[in-house]
DNA sequence: AGACGTTATCGTTATTCGACGATACACGAT
DNA sequence: ATCGTGTATCGTCGAATAACGATAACGTCT
């Protein structure tokens, strides 16, 4: 089975179970929508605790799904759109 | 944000979970080979023992992704078309 | 250099997951 | 009714997850 987009089902696995909580799917909503933000501005939507956020952030960013840009004393966060959309592909070809 | 297909946020997440184990989206794609088949295909199919690939099917079923229907003494497997493409559909829309 | 603001990491705890063997359940056949 | 076959469920154990507070690391500003 050729892997799509030069994606594995491991990756879709490790991306599926990025995405396999509530919370980490509202991040990526969130980000979705405001194409890129900080770190702090997603902790103050989220009724959660800063180290708890940055965790959910981590594995998302661990699974590609997301990136985090170093800007300063802040880091700004966005989606990662060609992994996504090697996501979406490796989803659809199920 | 008006959940695609019927599906909540939530749902994805669940669905995500469901994928999220690597065994569980080689089991969608044995299903997707075969159109359906009985448990005991894919306890041949996978290294895994007969207990445990029972449990990934459970977790399949109540994520939604698959349905089994008893057949006397087996059960037959099958990808449920229908919350896929809502999954698909949920995927797509972030 | 020192203080502050922002984010990541660490240590802890309760819960959930993944895998297995053993067992119970349901059905068909004898 | 009993036996055998095929599945699901239960109990257990070690590993991983999710959440938090505390702390460390890094940059910026004074």
């Amino acid at each position: 089975m050729a892997p799509a987009g030069g994606t594995t089902d491991d990756d879709l696995a490790t991306m599926s179970k990025a995405l396999g909580h509530p919370v980490r799917v509202q991040i990526m909503r969130l980000l979705g929508a405001r194409d890129t933000c900080v770190t702090g501005d997603l902790v103050g939507e989220l009724p959660l605790a800063q180290s708890t956020v940055s965790e959910h952030l981590r594995i998302l960013r661990e699974a590609g799904l997301v990136q985090g840009e170093i800007d300063g004393p802040r880091t700004h966060y966005c989606i990662n759109r060609e992994r996504l959309a090697a996501f979406k592909e490796s989803v659809d070809s199920l």
